[in-house]
DNA sequence: GCAATTTCTGTTATCGATAACATCCAGATG
DNA sequence: CATCTGGATGTTATCGATAACAGAAATTGC
């Protein structure tokens, strides 16, 4: 940088204004450090940067799955919001491991973050205790916890689940199944479950057959075995709802390879409004959780937070709305 | 940590080192100096770390679409291979576009990463000449780029294309079509629509219909409308690979939507075995490319540049298997 | 026209950790 | 017993940018 002055014949503050914006340098000195910067193939050492000024310009997100289209949405979402005020994003995945989100926490913080996003409102008693003393806003996603460490930007899971069990109750269906949401990594998948029998049973159907699976993330393959387990103890089920669509999909496979017909023979409901569910054959019933927007809102709240705007600040917990997808294949006529 | 020194009674420096790994501390200091940062709840600061001795313990990594299965396994596969050396991953997402491309990677290299990986071969001049000139070493993947910038994993995709030129003819089918590929963004799609068609004409079978798709992401719907356009034009196709498999999900759906029988009426093929190709009904034939292989060998590539070994360097081209895999929507019988 | 204000630029100290080098000491070696 | 060796620890200087403050130049207001 002090190359760059000398050769703007500047002094190398004036450099570090120049380089950023929102600092008052003449528009004719700016253009001349610019060139200057360019020529010399200058590049900000943002690691002096920040060590510097104290400010990261991270913002660290943790998500279950990598590999996983709803909780990528949400990372977009986040994205997109904060690429304006200039924030990068640190992106982690816990695997559904709350040891491994631990770790992964622990790591983040040694970057200074200056807001964390992280998936679900259950963590290990340290990862709690590390979020709630680092002193950085945090925002707990895709769930509405009991007692939130800071912000939340989510949906009640449970809630999601009773939805579809009034609506396959209003479809007339009164043998029904769950498939998923047993294991206890997926806390998320566990409340959809809780939620869809408590409401189907509330309802005056008989209890939910419910069929296990595999620890998440929660496969394709895993949702056409328990399909096939679901079949082979409980062959009059007239409808299945599945912890998210991706077993919603296998499921599906699996009850088409016996031959059976779907919805006629068995309805299918799955969960996330994943894209293949609309392209399902037939096309799968779900719920809209807005993976996008709970990113954007995140990102909304952070900056509003980093804002410091006592005025504008935002509300500690925003819901975001879950809405049901009605699609052939729990339709019953 | 000068706290942490004086709790402990030792230097700064000790603790310094008492926190890195491979440093020589006698193990009793190392647990006196552990305790006493973690009751003064002490953690690093990475960016003063990163500061000092140069190392920012960065890998950045651009890939086209945080959305993408295919795209997440590589990335998970090169996260994997890192994470024992702690090195943290910075990722990005081009959406498709070059210019983004730039821009995301001038933004990393302010971070000072140690290493880059890039999604594919073709970039803007601007951005070539940062990552030529960065002085990191730069992994292309997905790609075998003619003149490579550094480190290359990846594969041709014009192989795969005629790879599955073969096989459809091998089945026997004559009237061909091939759906998406013709958008500049995503020269890796267009790369196997060519090396497809070069294939199937000198195969001696009539040129493949081509038919349009949006700009990528190519998504299910749009796999969708391109069979429709297809069936409309050319209702005598016989068999068809599209770009993708989500693309030809989308296309699979138009098709028994249409009340075609698959493979019979038409074969459907894809690219990039996607789970959800395994469980569509019919599975879908495709092409697996060893996504997650690719990322674990991009990052041993960069670990054994890192430690500049130059006995036992990786070669600069590492080419990852391309592998058919034969299902059901394409089988004549 | 002169004081008051604003805009722009320079000076100095500093952020927190680590590299490089120096030191000390215990045990091995001849 | 003197010397050597190597492991463990301390000392000093330094990385590159920016915050905080100070000063100079331009502009404004009455």
């Amino acid at each position: 940088m002090a190359d760059v002055a000398r050769k703007a014949g500047v002094s190398p503050m004036t450099v570090s204004r120049a380089l950023r914006p929102d600092t008052s340098v003449s528009e004719e000195t700016r253009l001349r450090i610019q060139a200057a910067a360019d020529e010399m193939g200058y590049v900000l050492d943002q690691a002096a940067s920040s060590f510097s000024s104290g400010r990261s310009g991270f913002v660290a997100m943790t998500i279950p799955s990598i590999n996983n289209a709803n909780f990528a949405e949400t990372a977009r979402g986040l994205s997109e919001a904060l690429r304006p005020s200039g924030y990068d994003l640190l992106l982690g995945y816990t695997d559904y491991d709350q040891a491994q989100e631990e770790r992964l926490i622990a790591s983040f913080l040694r970057r200074r973050p200056e807001a964390l996003v992280v998936t679900g409102g259950a963590h290990t008693d340290r990862c709690r205790k590390l979020l709630a003393e680092c002193g950085a806003p945090v925002v707990e996603t895709w769930d509405l916890p009991s007692s939130p460490i800071d912000k939340v930007v989510g949906f009640s899971n449970a809630e999601a689940g009773a939805l579809m069990a009034r609506h396959l109750h209003s479809c007339g269906f009164e043998r029904i199944g769950f498939i998923g949401g047993d294991v206890g990594a997926d806390t998320r998948g566990a409340d959809r479950r809780r939620g869809f029998v408590d409401e189907i049973e509330r309802l005056g159907l008989p209890s939910p057959k419910l069929v296990s699976i595999g620890p998440p993330p929660v496969s394709m393959q895993e949702g056409a075995a328990a399909m096939e387990t679901l079949l082979a103890q409980h062959p009059d089920t007239q409808a299945v709802m599945c912890v998210s669509d991706l077993s919603a999909f296998g499921a599906l496979s699996a009850a088409l390879n016996r031959g059976l017909s779907v919805p006629k023979d068995i309805a299918i409901a799955g969960f996330g409004a994943y894209d293949l569910s609309a392209h399902a054959y037939p096309p799968l019933t779900t719920v809209d959780v807005s993976a996008h927007l709970i990113g954007l809102k995140a990102g909304e709240v952070i900056l509003s937070a980093l804002m410091d705007d006592e005025v504008a600040a935002s509300p500690d917990v925003i819901e975001t709305p879950t809405k049901l997808v009605l699609r052939a294949a729990t339709n019953p006529t």
